[in-house]
RNA sequence: GCCCGAGUGGCGGAAUUGGUUUACGCGCACGACUCAAAAUCGUGUGACCGCAAGGUCGUGUGGGUUCGACUCCCACCUCGGGCACCA
């Protein structure tokens, strides 16, 4: 009979509710150490209106987790809340005429009702939700606290605009050029914005994520974020003028090699060379072109080079003191570095492109070396000599065979006064017969270590690669007329099978430089570079820069957060303007600034915030000199408001501060904080920056450090049937509220459980199937637990034997293990895997009440309600959630026999129970004396023989 | 292009200080119960050869180390994610 899951879930919802049994209560710290309370955190949500899969498997889950905590006697803070400012609530605002405020909350208490169905162990009585002005008012404060150190400013900028939400976006919120939220191509826009300063901590977010013991991947993430590239900040004077060009370049030791200089469109400096500029109109033309040029319209430009040269000036090189002229491109942007850059075309692939289609010099100052050095090297001068067939642009290799490096070019060394071209072409013609040749192309000298096999002799080789091309009058196949011919096979590939089949460093270095057109951008030895020839380029980098008085400096990647908003629905920024005084915090008396109630929420596509209609609100007097004064009108980035949710749960009705710092001392930082990969560069950035800020203002209680999540665990997702992201126009979307009618919350959590490991970046389809097995699973526990429907506590029909009571408690002591473990590293699939196979091991044997009250309390966590349910039937007056979590017995979870694993050359051949602490001799004898391995040996003797304790023996013959 | 992560049955997945590949679940097949079906219970289920005993192959591909490799090393392929004209 399958148990009622309806009647079940209810009533236990009910009773936990009325009994508050999941309100955590801040114990005073002296008889309650903060290593017995547990912070376990979970990204609160959107309160869109509808709860879908994914919030389920965000919260039911970890609820699994947070239940066993308490249950091993922690003191657990599992809090959730709404984020609830943002632009979906203006949006169903605009399109269906309700009020923002109204939409939220009316969906707030809709999905406060849905959480609850899933029996998820939340603390409700710390509910936060952010648009309320009890949270608001402290989100202002805070950000009103880093105004006064300077950390949050307000800049004219380029910054990211929306033109279909009508606001501004942070890097962050950008996929591909387009707003994360609606689509919408993304545009430049120059305005006057609140921003963060997030780069002043971008050294301390990389570094201090060292020493946190995240996994690795998220962290990287965050490091490529970051983006932290070290090189030098090197100066170049403009000819004739004051004026100077200062760039940022990771190789300093190119120096010698830059032909010329690319400034941004934006770069500021163009304005003040503009009298000098002798084509003037053509480079305002361009420049024009470029700013209004979207980001994703850059992007589709398939990275051709576009630019014009500002005519009548020059810079001047500061290494050789050439000059070298100036260019302005669009691949060069004003948001990096310092907007401008020294070109090497030679040693980079954006610059060779330009230099390439514009005709500009180039200039090789680091030759590459490839091979490894070897002691006692015989040098020599040789060449490489690509031949192309141009009629059917294939190219000509030698097949060596596998022994002597397989396919290459033609490659011999350089005799006597030859000169590379004469050497090429005999080296050619004596390997493969062709001999009316044309040179196309020469490339730098390569420096090549390796062992020439045939003459037995190490080799420090100074090659020159040549391309040539075949010229269409020699049609006859070749002719060797060389004695080796045996030995080789000519074959012509394609360029693929040029990158497929040539592997040897050196040809294939030849190969992307002549034919591919690669520059070459690693390391090598010094040339051209006056003093500095033969160098080791990595060194030049230092020496260099000094050499020509630059900074060794770091660059990073991240750019400060621009947090205002010109939307309705969020927390007004609280600064008001006065003519005279400028831009001043409100007073904190005066807080929250409230978000005024106003009819039109429509954005408006100059750039201000709807709020600039509500004129009563508008007009205040200058806090500092009482004048009139207005307020701004931009509301704040809604992950502000989340960035420091999770220290409001610690003390959420506190009217006199953001949270006590007791409080604070009693929860931080959080022990697990659990959500979507998706917020790795976003949330978890901003929030461990906002913290860091926190910190230094003095708002955390210094013991507590500087890092709010001591561990961070992503999930994956959860697919449609199909095996597609789920969404509506695909028709794939499950509706967990149908699932939780049909089979009851318990089976819907725990089927999330198992559909695959929890912390691991992975996605997993829903099978409709599949989840039956785990309906399955909970009824064949509920008939266990009645065996005739009617009452409980027998579970068996005879006394089971000593042995099997053994047994049973073996496998009993080892799923106590299992799952506990198992829970602690989130590997849920696994833990539920080790509960059935105990219920299977239980139906065969029985179990008495005793045991099963433990089975039950393993289940607990997975299935609260039915576990509930059943542990009340037990006779249990008090809740099973808070039973302490059964402890397993050493002794009872090692075997006393295992099947030793009889191999024959490792490849198994029996097998057969020994007691564990066999001996290895006389493992050995049992082995030898079995007639499978008699009959498999066939009178061989066997050469060696491998014991491996508790594992096998392998005879080696 | 660069940086992460992953590739195991029909499917989700399990197993790594190198030691029985495929736990658990789904699906499928057969059987029991039933007038029948569903539900439930039982048995089987990597591929190939074989009546069987048994054998051969098998963890993305190709090499290597080892008595022994899903696990370690080298080269590559595919998929997922992050970054990307970042100097």
């Amino acid at each position: 009979m399958p148990y009622d899951h309806k009647k079940i879930e209810k009533k236990w919802q009910k009773e936990w509710e009325k009994s508050k049994i999941y309100e955590t209560n801040d114990q005073p710290k002296a008889d309650w150490p903060r290593a017995r309370n547990f912070y376990v955190l979970v990204e609160f949500p959107y309160p869109s209106g509808n709860l879908h899969t994914g919030h389920w498997y965000a919260f039911s889950v970890p609820d699994i987790f947070a239940r066993k905590k308490r249950m091993e006697g922690k003191n657990v803070l599992f809090p959730i809340g709404f984020d609830a400012f943002g632009l979906p609530a203006e949006n169903a605002a605009i399109k269906r005429g309700l009020n923002p405020k109204k939409w939220t909350y009316g969906n707030i208490d809709y999905m406060r009702k849905q959480i609850k169905s899933m029996g998820a162990s939340f603390d409700w009585s710390r509910e936060v939700i952010t648009s309320d002005p009890e949270y608001y008012k402290w989100t202002q404060w805070i950000f009103l606290q880093f105004f006064k150190k300077g950390l949050a400013y307000q800049a004219e900028t380029s910054v990211n605009w929306c033109p279909k939400d009508k606001t501004v976006l942070a890097n962050e919120q950008i996929v591909g050029g387009c707003c994360e939220r609606c689509g919408a191509e993304v545009e430049q826009k120059q305005m006057k914005q609140w921003m963060l300063k997030i780069t002043n901590y971008a050294d301390r977010l990389l570094f201090g994520l060292d020493k946190l013991n995240w996994k690795e991947e998220i962290k990287e993430a965050q490091r490529n974020w970051i983006g932290k590239s070290e090189g030098a900040e090197i100066e170049f004077r403009i000819k004739n003028l004051e004026f100077k060009i200062k760039v940022f370049t990771t190789r300093p030791d190119t120096l010698f090699g830059a032909t010329y200089m690319v400034l941004a469109p934006e770069h500021p400096l163009i304005s003040n060379l503009k009298p000098l500029i002798s084509n003037l109109k053509e480079v305002e033309r361009y420049i024009d072109v470029a700013k209004k040029k979207t980001q994703l319209q850059r992007q589709k430009a398939e990275k051709e080079k576009t630019g014009v040269e500002l005519k009548g000036i020059k810079a001047v090189n500061p290494a050789n003191k050439e000059e070298i002229p100036i260019w302005v491109a669009d691949y060069v942007f004003m948001g990096y570095g310092t907007g401008a850059i020294m070109a090497v075309p030679a040693h980079d692939q954006r610059d060779f492109e330009f230099a390439k289609k514009f005709g500009l010099q180039t200039r090789t100052v680091v030759e590459p070396v490839t091979g490894e050095l070897r002691e006692n090297e015989e040098f020599r001068k040789s060449i490489v000599a690509v031949v192309e067939d141009s009629k059917t642009g294939k190219f000509l290799s030698i097949n060596w065979g596998p022994k002597l490096g397989g396919n290459l070019f033609v490659g011999g060394g350089i005799d006597g006064a030859e000169n590379y071209e004469a050497a090429a072409c005999r080296e050619i013609q004596e390997e493969t017969g062709y001999k009316n040749l044309k040179l196309v192309s020469v490339s730098e000298k390569i420096h090549h270590h390796y062992v020439a096999f045939s003459k037995n002799v190490n080799r420090n080789i100074n090659a020159t690669g040549l391309h040539f091309q075949l010229l269409n009058n020699e049609k006859t196949p070749p002719r060797l007329e060389n004695t080796e011919k045996e030995k080789f096979s000519l074959e012509w590939l394609s360029k693929t099978e040029v990158l497929d089949k040539v592997k040897d460093q050196l040809h294939s270095l030849v190969f992307r430089r002549l034919i591919l057109g690669e520059a070459y951008a690693g390391s090598g030895i010094m040339v051209n570079s006056g003093k500095f020839d033969g160098m080791d380029s990595e060194k030049a980098k230092k020496t260099i820069t000094e050499f020509v008085g630059g900074e060794i400096k770091t660059q990073y990647r991240l750019r400060d957060w621009v947090v205002s908003r010109q939307r309705y629905w969020g927390a007004p920024i609280p600064i008001i303007y006065c003519l005279k005084d400028g831009a001043l915090a409100a007073p904190e008396k005066d807080l929250p600034v409230l978000l005024p109630e106003i009819k039109d929420y429509k954005p408006r596509s100059d750039g201000k915030s709807p709020l600039a209609k509500a004129e009563k609100w508008l007009k205040v007097k200058c806090p500092k000199c009482g004048s009139v004064a207005e307020r701004e009108t931009d509301t704040l980035d809604t992950f502000v408001d989340s960035s420091w949710y999770f220290l409001r749960y610690c003390d959420p009705k506190n009217e006199k501060e953001f949270a006590q710092k007791r409080k604070m001392e009693n929860w931080m930082p959080v022990d697990l904080y659990s959500g979507g990969a998706e917020h790795t560069t976003m949330h978890l950035l901003y929030s461990r920056f906002w913290y860091e800020a926190m910190f230094d203002s003095g708002l955390i209680p210094k013991e507590l450090g500087d890092e709010p999540y001591k561990d961070r665990r992503n999930r994956g997702i959860i697919l449609g049937p199909d095996g597609q992201k789920m969404s509506k126009s695909k028709g794939n979307v499950i509706d967990p509220d149908e699932y939780v009618a049909k089979f009851g919350a318990d089976t819907v959590r725990m089927y999330l459980a198992f559909i695959g490991p929890y912390n691991e970046a992975g996605s997993y389809p829903w099978n409709p199937q599949g989840i039956l097995g785990i309906r399955r699973f909970l009824d064949r526990v509920w008939k266990f637990a009645s065996p005739r429907g009617k009452t409980l506590g027998v579970f068996r029909d005879s006394t089971p034997s000593v042995e099997e009571r053994g047994d049973f408690a073996r496998a009993l002591n080892k799923t106590i293990k299992k799952v506990g473990e198992d829970i602690e590293e989130f590997h849920f699939n696994t833990a539920v895997s080790a509960l059935m196979v105990l219920l299977n091991e239980m139906e065969k044997v029985g179990a008495s009440s005793e045991n099963f009250s433990v089975f039950l309390k393993l289940l607990a966590p997975f299935a609260p309600h039915l576990a509930e349910e059943l542990w009340s039937r037990l006779g249990n007056k008090a809740s099973i959630h808070f039973e302490p979590w059964p402890k397993y017995d050493p002794k009872l979870v090692e075997e006393n026999t295992f099947e030793l694993i009889i191999q024959i050359n490792g490849k198994v051949r029996d097998k057969f129970e020994v007691p564990v602490n066999i001996s290895q001799s006389e493992a050995e004898r049992l082995t030898l004396a079995r007639e499978k391995v008699k009959l498999a040996l066939e009178n061989r003797k066997p050469r060696k023989i491998i014991f491996v304790p508790r594992r096998l023996v392998n005879i080696v013959v």
